[in-house]
DNA sequence: CTGAAAGCGCTTACAG
DNA sequence: CTGAAAGCGCTTACAG
């Protein structure tokens, strides 16, 4: 053959019901009965004609044409603010698990990828008719109007607090910060500064400054920047300048405190004996920070999995759920 | 009032092209064309008309129609192998900025957690009748022959070599790897070591012993292992226990360099003094390691957006497209 | 248990 | 420039 090989049969024209039907000498609807297991009752004999005639086949049911007739997509969109952020990244992953062994495919939104489009990114979901929506970010009024008017079930994840009737799912931030500034007191810390972001909302700093008071001890310097890791480093650098010279630190999150570790060896500064380091997350990679990080771990996990039973709606939970984190002891505070 | 305001109109029936058609005073075909621009000319006016009605009626065309009717549905699936992996997050994101810029959807599909169901991930993606599918991984035959029946185009990225006629993109593995390990040369290491994966395909670990040879040095020890924090930190744990000592050492990835920091650090191993570190991806957190990683970066940004372009048929670039790396000095490897 | 038929909401020749 | 109508590939009452 001077020629190569032909290349596959790449047919314009997919095989349709119709030509199974034919293939198994049986009508449509009979085929999308044994297809769609349960809806109605066939023969045994005849559900083996077509499972063979899918088979021989190899038949593919086109899910526009199921969607649209059934006015449900079996997709479930997630919006998060930066997949590429580790917390964000994993908590995609388990909701993908979740959503999978449910049948469901999921479909993950980049707001930050979509910003200079405004709130289309929100908007543009309504044509893909979702069968529902994960959201892993604080809505604004406004996004909070579009998806309510979108009609579709919504729960919202890694939430610090309810959102009137919407489903919510968070931790317990407030806790966590305080156990982890807690553990600090209790191996004799007195000048603890906090790393995070804006308060507000977010009850880590309020968890952080309760905890010392209950301990009638002072409020360390807090250093306020955005959530990444050029934020946990400059807020580092911060730190080791300031005056008020602190020997230990709760920060917010694992990426901050992946910078933050940047700045304060690139300072000299020694990990624990120095200055002790207590993280939120409890992401893979805090393990591998040097030193390991102790971290309040979130249950990634059962969130995910809490947040698309929800979005199923097998649930009656209360509105809002704060998960219970749980603190994991490593080097970066000195205390193992 | 004693009840609380109703809640937005959820009605179930959605609006839809005939309302809108109703409400301008035209035909359904009309609407499509102006919606459609560029399909059919229409008169201003109607024009006109029609953008108000959809406005007033706050309309969304239902995809899952126009995928049935167009035969196309305008999403754009992704494999890869795991989505949490620093490196593919990356990528993942710049090859959703590319289709976004086309007003394409991505649809991301994280292989490990489909591995129950064998090689179903790519054959679901069938259903889906995706515009084109983009490949992240190194595919099995038995992959390979279900994803060229699908008929729908497909380009590989992350790859280490062709494959076939089947576009391909990665970069200059090779030459990356041997510009690094040059680079450690030129600064009198003479006891290399190698941390990567296995062989074969991946010409990284090639590039390190050429580099070597063409020096006329002893090839250092070699570590291979999976691609993982773990990983690194195992082959840095041999690394430091073996007879054969290194001074330097290349390591195929952040992540895996990441994972060998750890264990180096562990073990009070200096870097750089004791031990120089290379190693290639040049993801944002490669900038965070302690101390700052020394690597050899991947154009990610151009690379997700010749994929998309090869995707969408405008271009004639040859079939495998190797992208140049570029090495970013920093401290790790003590030659800043 | 099986089939004929309407309908899901679009697009697109084809006629005017 | 505009519209009536067929068709995309499914699902699902409704009859038998």
């Amino acid at each position: 053959m001077i020629d190569s090989e032909p290349a596959a049969p790449r047919s314009r024209r997919a095989v349709t019901r119709s030509d199974v039907a034919r293939y198994a000498g049986v009508s449509d609807a009979v085929v999308s009965y044994v297809l769609n297991a349960g809806s109605k009752p066939v023969a045994a004999a005849t559900r083996e004609r077509v499972l063979n005639a899918v088979a021989a086949l190899s038949y593919r049911p086109n899910a526009a044409a199921r969607a649209l007739s059934r006015g449900a997509t079996d997709i479930v969109g997630m919006i998060v603010p930066d997949s590429r952020n580790p917390y964000f990244a994993e908590l995609v992953h388990a909701v993908d698990r979740a959503t999978q062994a449910r049948g469901l495919t999921l479909l993950v939104i980049n707001s930050d990828n979509r910003r200079d489009a405004g709130t289309d990114h929100i908007s543009s979901l309504a044509s893909r008719q979702l069968d529902g929506l994960i959201v892993a970010e604080t809505l604004t009024t406004a996004e909070h109007a579009i998806v309510s008017s979108l009609a579709i079930p919504v729960v919202l994840i890694n939430q610090f607090q309810g959102a009137g009737d919407v489903p919510s799912i968070g931790v317990d931030y407030y806790l966590g910060a305080r156990t982890a500034v807690d553990h600090l007191i209790g191996h004799g810390h007195s000048r603890i500064a906090f790393i995070g972001g804006e308060p507000g909302v977010d009850r880590r700093e309020r968890g952080w400054a309760d905890a010392l008071s209950a301990a009638d001890l002072p409020l360390g310097p807090r250093y306020r920047v955005d959530f990444s890791l050029a934020g946990g480093y400059r807020a580092a650098l911060e730190l080791v300048d300031d005056a008020r010279a602190s020997t230990a630190v709760f920060v917010a999150s694992d990426q901050l405190a992946i910078g933050a570790l940047a700045a304060l060896h690139e300072r000299g500064r020694l990990i624990p004996e120095q200055i002790a380091v207590v993280a939120f997350d409890g992401s893979a990679e805090s393990a591998y920070a040097w030193p390991p990080l102790t971290t309040v771990a979130q249950p990634m996990e059962g969130m995910a999995q809490e947040a698309v039973r929800r979005l199923l709606g097998d649930t009656t939970a209360p509105a809002f759920a704060a998960f219970p984190t749980s603190l994991i002891v490593r080097r970066s505070c000195g205390c193992e």
